[in-house]
DNA sequence: TTCGTTAGTAAAGGTTACTAACAATCAAAT
DNA sequence: ATTTGATTGTTAGTAACCTTTACTAACGAA
């Protein structure tokens, strides 16, 4: 009930200020003052004693001269310093492994390293982060930024993995313990939502998109008005339990029968697909289970009024016939209004979602940018 | 994908910090300036001065001296001038009629008026509602704060009626046509989701809420971190024509098959429940509507992790065995994680629910208040 | 009476963004 | 070739805002 009300002092406001230019210049390369002046609102002169700022704290670089023929003195083109900071980024989401890289300020990997986790669960699994958080580190040829790490689980806002049953984890004050050995700001949060935060900025998502991961399990992250919904205990996206239908199904790990992942998680998926005695009973597994999907989303598209769903996961299992089972099922249960309802489709961002939605919490949360 | 992200400027921020002063003022009344000093976060001095503006306006009042005995000066209590002002607010989802009311700035109800439109639609429609507004206006005894609508339909940000079969509206620009009759500054929204605020400001709801409210057809205002949601296309909360289960149903006006509105809106559901042979039978009718309920939202409450399910609608069909039957499904069709998931209720603001929404949105979008 | 505390005000100072004015630069018209 | 007009970026001065510092008023407790 409690509004973050924040005062805005002058400073404050300098700040606001400051992240809208870098907003402006993140987002269209190759801007001139006078440009960002007329994006952004301010006066020239504010924006000049701005970037003069970003200049000085080496987040902002001029490129040189604009080359196309315009009356009037020629503009200095400027641009975020997108190679001269680096964003080290963890996935923590697979199986037996931790995956992690080294991107630049645009998202672009630089480098990549994995380490085998198997059978590591607990404080282990914690040092095991914090080694490949170390090898990264080390591999960067850049003043790194921030660290982002999408975490299966439960993660609340400060970056706690309030449970994590693969892992073995409950309650774990990771984000402030990865910030502690390193000295670098962290943060952490559930690896669906951060593909979600990927997909809108890097996959070209609207602003009310519904992303899900079908993997060893099935979660979502869901961001509404451009924003991260993290729900009232945090568990926001946890859709893989919810029993879809009113005609029974598999029994679940859970104890529940019919839960979205008995008819979803890729291991059962694939079994059932590799038991189809031929073509046409592959495709009808995979159909059966696009609507499965399709059923449990409706509602979910219904009350928010979605503009896109989008799925990530294998694509031999995921892309085609699976996926246009689900848009169609979408489409028939809910109202099939002016708009035809939302975009279904596959990300585009293949393997890398999770690692790319850590680093945009980054920038989020180091720039405001986003 | 557009943010927006408005500049900064001293003007601006002295606005933003009026607006958290009359915040702190409006929801703890009895404050003095070194209380809201100390609450807001601005100096002492500020505030004196900031409030010195506010009491210009005659939004703020002085109500004495606080009566304590605590050594130091006495504080000068203050508070929002909440009978200086009145909110008109127009609730036009009733079956051939149109209510409205005065309210001060509490909401609490000073005046009501109401309209017969039976058979009355389209431009015809909008008169009423002019004429209805009028005699609104005619009766407050302050100056009017704003004017609040809760129309029926689709209706977008710009407080355009896009689509109300009922009242025979398309594309109907009520906010404007109002604003420009009477000269004041008029919000209109859907029904639901201005019962959804109401809901959050007077009813005690969190900040992740769902608002559904069962009448004629059944829509539902969706809370999501204290902010309304609005949709890709303006359709949030439109929930009736979702298709709930997977064994079929009556057909729908709609054309589909077994939408909630043919398991719960109260013509059917009155007719089902009186056409019912005893009191067990009419319970088990109540009793199935409510599964359907929640076998729809069930997603819902899965994905947003829904804090709190509210429901609106007449008393003697939803509270009770259908209220519970709702509950028990949410739960048994989600994960029970260590909350027990959502709290699912009636709401306690009765058939004044929409118009207190609209006198929120008056409060939220000409102070800032909320 | 004296001391310490709290509320509110006054004056001065620093930060911020704005307006006005100007130099630099170039295309296009004359 | 020169003038005109447009555009960029900077300098100087101003207004708005919040803060710090210092003050008075008012009260309880010792």
């Amino acid at each position: 009930m409690v509004r973050a009300g924040a005062r805005v002092t002058p400073e404050r406001a300098r700040s606001h200020n400051r992240v809208l230019v870098l907003q402006e210049l993140y987002r269209s390369e190759g801007l001139s003052r006078a440009d960002l002046a007329r994006a952004v609102g301010l006066t020239r002169v504010t924006i000049s004693d701005l970037v003069a700022d970003l200049i000085a704290d080496d987040l902002v670089i001029e490129l040189g001269i604009r080359a196309d023929a315009r009356p009037g003195k020629p503009a200095t083109l400027l641009d975020i310093n997108r190679a001269g900071f680096a964003i080290v980024a963890l996935d923590l989401s697979y199986l037996n492994l931790f995956r992690g890289v080294v991107t630049d300020l645009d998202g672009t990997v630089l480098h990549r390293e994995q380490l085998d986790v198997t059978g590591v669960t607990g404080t282990a699994a914690v040092d095991a982060v914090a080694e490949l958080l170390a090898r990264l580190v080390a591999r960067a040829d850049a003043p790194i930024l921030g660290v982002g790490v999408g975490s299966p689980g439960i993660v609340d806002d400060a970056g706690t993995v309030l449970s994590a049953p693969n892992l073995g984890w409950a309650d774990v004050p990771l984000q402030d313990t990865l910030a502690e050995r390193t000295g670098l700001p962290v943060l952490v949060a559930n690896d669906a939502n951060a593909a979600a935060l990927a997909e809108r900025t890097f996959g070209g998502a609207e602003d009310d998109t519904l992303l899900i991961r079908i993997g060893r399990g099935v979660g979502s992250g869901l961001v509404i008005g451009g924003r991260l919904v993290r729900g009232a205990h945090s568990a926001a996206g946890e859709i893989g339990h919810v029993v879809v239908g009113t005609d029974g199904g598999e029994v679940c790990a859970c104890g529940k029968t019919g839960c979205l992942e008995t008819w979803l998680a890729i291991p059962r998926l694939q079994a059932r697909a590799e038991a189809a005695s031929d073509a046409t009973a592959r495709e009808a597994v995979l159909a059966a289970a696009g609507e499965r999907l399709g059923i449990s989303i409706s509602p979910v598209v219904g009350a928010l009024n979605l503009g896109e769903v989008v799925l990530s996961g294998p694509l031999d299992l995921l892309d085609g016939t699976l996926l246009d089972s689900a848009a169609e099922t979408i489409r028939s249960r809910t109202m099939a209004d002016s708009h035809g309802g939302p975009a279904v489709r596959m990300t585009t961002l293949g393997r890398d979602i999770v690692v790319l939605g850590a680093a945009v919490m980054v920038l989020t949360g180091q720039l405001g940018v986003f």
